[in-house]
DNA sequence: CTGAAAGCGCTAACAA
DNA sequence: TTGTTAGCGCTTTCAG
């Protein structure tokens, strides 16, 4: 009864749902039917062809769960947010998405997917070895170094495949990506200064180690410059940042004139504080953000900022990781910021 | 020489990979180490936290991979982005972005990891039924219908656990969650009328079922005022639209003054095309967009769009998806869009 | 080229 | 309360 034209037009009668069942359906051991389905050269082309047509029939997908536990891959990489500092903070924040969106694309390409994670280190401390020991990746990226350098240090001795997105420090064991973020402050500071600002402000959180590189960067140059430079602390969750600078900008030392801000989006809110106010920008007061984001050409006036080039950033750190999970161990990565030169400074 | 002393400073001699292992070092069975580790209350209090203790200790972390293939469930959600008019639009969209974003926070909110995965439909015909079957994940929130709705309409019939983001059907089968696309549609044609445009254009790709709503929405409200409407053709990836909309903006019928841009991304790709023409906005010509990204707040002059509440919306996706997951059968939910009036029309 | 068998690491009956 | 046992579904030796 098994005509040659009857099993063409005839949609799975029998769902086949594991291995053995295709088995039983095809006669062949269970051996065998994995052997097909990976299209391995051992098997005949004939049954080959036969068992994968059958599992197209039968509607059969292969069980990764159990293929990744027997062959200890997986085909995902897991990417973390460490929210160390600022609780807060959402996934949802600008620069995180944007570079998340980059990761995705050049993993996608490799054929890879993606497990986001976003990680509160204080409340779980082994957040980093639950990760890399659940089996479930095979290799990590982390998005931030927050306040869990250190830990981090200590897994990377024994933890190949994991790179990371963050500031660099001499001698640091870790695989880190990211700008030269000193080198960004100082670009930032210096156009302060040269658009004629004489008192300046830094506005941010100063903890984590990227922003604490961009304060030291515009301190160096302020004190070379001879110009005094204060701290307008700042959290990075939406509603804590409205507040904070809003209050920053209320009560703002009218001698400051130029405000470095640690990212983008607290410039851009400081921005619209400013405007309410009816504080002439770059008037009365410079702004200069950091980061470029798309929506940093679009503000008005256009943000002055200093690029981080996150597309490089993103591929570079996806092909450092790849080598790592190949074995290889590699340098880290240090990208040179630009200024970027709008309407703000 | 096991002394009560002996095994709180010391770390680790012994690395534990497995359960086993562990069972070994603490001379029990592996079935109680699983227990144990589980927190269950069948397991003698001492014993667990002895367990709990070594567990620590060693370093161990519990294999999720197996975990999982023995619980048949992950903790997993997979979230999968079809990319079926547009190859070339990259995850790294900002509509998409933002969605995700929100629905990391939601999920990570609930305990679970998100799969991220970007498909391409008519590479891969069976992408649903390959990422439902594998196994790997609990449940699937989809972003976007593409051009996958009677794909997505077959496989809700066997597959309870999946929400999608979208345009509602009447009499649909799946779960949507989505605004009331159509609505927004006349809510935009309205405007642009009422702002005083005599000739509209649509901007973008009519093939998407949500964007032909929005599109149809348009037609009908034109239609009654007597105002005719064209299609200014346009795809969402960032170089393809930045040339086509160029072209549009250069070859501009002079008749047109009003532009309905499919989402904001093409509103403010056209803003930014008109402005190096020096075309006044909203003189000439009057824009509206659509989705109400952060960025549209942001331009110059500051855009007019229809807003959808992202937020929210992935806030329901997720609740849906876990009643679903509890095996309730839920209703679809179309959200209601938002004109809002700022400087472009 | 194919089958049999062992086992990836864990959990959940079922006994004890 | 704990141990024993039988798998979850797959891949991969090792024989044949």
């Amino acid at each position: 009864m098994t005509g040659a034209e009857g099993d063409e037009g005839s949609s799975a009668e029998e769902r086949a749902r594991t291995i053995t069942d295709l088995a039983r359906l095809a006669g062949v051991s269970p051996g065998t039917v994995s052997r097909a389905l990976a299209g391995k050269s051992l098997v005949n082309a004939k049954t080959r062809d036969r068992i994968q047509q059958l599992a197209r029939s039968h509607g059969f997908q292969l069980n990764r769960l159990a293929s990744n536990l027997r062959r200890q891959r997986t085909g995902v990489i897991g990417v973390a947010i460490p929210l160390g500092h600022d609780r807060g903070q959402q996934i949802s924040d600008s620069f995180f998405m944007t570079l998340l969106g980059y990761l995705a694309d050049a993993l996608t390409e490799h054929g890879y997917d993606l497990m986001l994670r976003r990680v509160l280190p204080d409340q779980d401390e082994d957040w980093l070895h639950r990760y890399i020991g659940s089996g479930m990746v095979d290799g990590l990226l982390v998005i931030g170094q927050s306040d869990q350098f250190e830990r981090i240090e200590t897994v990377a001795g024994s933890y190949l495949p994991m790179v990371v997105w963050g500031n660099h420090q001499e001698g640091q064991r870790h695989c880190v990506v990211g700008t030269d973020n000193r080198l960004g402050g100082k670009f930032a500071a210096e156009r302060l200064v040269e658009a004629g600002a004489r008192n300046l402000a830094f506005l941010g959180d100063i903890e984590p180690i990227e922003f604490a590189a961009r304060f030291a960067g515009a301190c160096e140059v302020a004190g070379q410059a001879g110009v005094p430079i204060c701290v307008l602390s700042a959290h990075l969750s939406r509603e804590r940042a409205l507040a904070e600078v809003t209050h920053h900008v209320n009560t703002l030392d009218p001698a400051i004139d130029g405000i470095f801000a640690a990212t983008d989006t607290l410039a851009v809110t400081c921005l619209n504080a400013l405007s309410a106010r009816r504080t002439a920008v770059p008037g009365q007061v410079r702004i200069i953000g950091f980061d470029d984001l798309p929506f940093a050409a679009q503000t008005m006036p256009p943000l002055t900022t200093v690029r981080q080039d996150i597309e490089a950033g993103a591929r570079a750190m996806v092909d450092l990781l790849f080598r790592r999970i190949a074995g290889e161990s590699t340098e880290s990565l240090v990208l040179p910021p630009h200024l970027i030169l709008r309407g703000t400074a």
